[in-house]
DNA sequence: AAAGACGGCAACCGCACACTT
DNA sequence: AAAGTGTGCGGTTGCCGTCTT
């Protein structure tokens, strides 16, 4: 929190403007002057400021900022204090990583809604908009130096559409089997993107909805090793941070019997459901307004068409039950696709990066 | 062991919108 | 209706700790 070296709390925050040199305004005579406005501090919160801010919104709730600091006479202003309130010192953060099933519901929630943090933040509760736009533009970043496309791949909407089959019976539409020979490509683009390294592949859902019925055994060997085990190799190494993603992800560890709890922002099947909850999205993957930010694309890359049939985008859907009846044999597809052609992966010229098979990219 | 690169995070800034006067 | 004010949001920056070479 105060990582600034020279900004160890002190008794008060007017001794905190003498102290912090960084980031704020000084008067050229080092005093204020009695007309002039007060000087408003910068940069890092002390303990002392936390206490008047927590104080004060204990007493007068939160909003009107601004009068924040004429009633505590603490030196912020009002948005950095809403700031300080929201991101910090508001009761029921959450704090610490992002568990993989917030990651996977990050990416569906970017998918879309673009760059709208705050209508992110209030599908995960306890997270700040902050925090998830930190926690997307550092994944974004390290996508883009690795050379790889940077907005999650159909996969991932594969796997959260099967996973909520598996849970909560939504049998919208799905990928019929026959469809699923779009799969393939799908499977192999997102693999050979990098995705398969680092976002669980279909294989795990599939470990997931076998475990679910009893059948795990052989489908967990199948899924082992994972995609690869030690970033040795030179396009694995953009990936050697995420090796804690990887032991969640692909874990061997004991595994829940349950899937993931993709409940988040499906509000109404979640137990004990916040009630600052928004209405839940809708959980279909299929065509709906989307807003696309700038730095998205509208229209689908090669494999990312193929996905958008395989999810159902542009096919036929099936009706409820053959979804049901299909799910099954969908699986065992899958396994087939995923075991009989093992996605080959091209580093690009230059080494770290990758290339999509079929063209496109971003 | 040291230096550079990178990741994570907190905080600020500017803009836009909503509400009030 | 217009101006002023408060608030929210997204983009960006800077710092520090960790990791890699």
């Amino acid at each position: 929190m105060e990582k600034s070296p020279g900004a160890a709390p002190t008794s008060s925050p007017e001794e905190e403007v003498a102290a912090d040199g960084r980031g704020h305004v000084e008067d050229a005579t080092g005093q204020k002057e009695q007309a002039t406005p007060v000087v408003l501090k910068k940069g890092p919160w002390t303990a002392a400021e936390d206490a008047m801010l927590m104080d004060h919104v204990r007493h007068h709730g939160e909003g009107n900022w601004n009068a924040v600091q004429r009633v505590t006479g603490l030196l912020r202003c009002g948005k950095s204090c809403r700031l300080r309130w929201t991101n910090h010192l508001r009761p029921n953060l959450k704090k610490g990583s992002f568990s993989p099933d917030e990651e996977l519901l990050i990416a569906q929630l970017h998918a879309q809604l673009g760059n709208k943090w705050a209508r992110m933040a209030a599908h995960l509760p306890g997270r700040t908009d902050n925090e998830i736009k930190n926690y997307w533009n550092t994944r974004t970043k390290r996508r883009q130096r690795a050379g790889l496309p940077v907005h999650p791949p159909p996969e991932v909407q594969l796997q959260l559409a099967l996973a909520r089959r598996c849970r909560y019976d939504d049998f919208s539409p799905l990928p019929s089997p026959q469809e699923l020979s779009g799969v393939q490509a799908l499977v192999g683009a997102a693999a050979s993107a990098g995705y398969a390294s680092s976002r669980p592949a279909p294989l795990d859902l599939a470990r997931q909805l076998t475990q679910t019925t009893n059948q795990q055994t052989e489908t967990v060997q199948f899924l082992s090793p994972p995609p690869f085990s030690a970033p040795s190799s030179p396009w694995a190494r953009p990936f050697a941070r995420n090796a804690q993603y990887f032991q969640l992800a692909h874990s061997s560890s004991p595994v829940s019997p349950t899937t993931p709890d993709l409940s988040l922002g499906y509000g109404a099947r979640s137990a004990g459901a916040d009630q600052s909850r928004l209405p839940p999205l809708s959980p279909s993957p299929c065509p709906r307004v989307v807003e696309l930010p700038s730095n998205q694309y509208a229209q689908p890359t090669p494999p990312a068409s193929a996905a958008a049939t395989a999810l159902g985008g542009g096919g036929a859907a099936l009706p409820d039950h053959q979804n049901a009846a299909s799910l099954e044999k969908m699986l065992r597809e899958l396994h087939d696709v995923i075991k009989v052609d093992p996605p080959a992966l091209v580093p690009a010229s230059g080494g770290a990066a990758l290339e999509w098979h079929g063209g496109g990219g971003e």
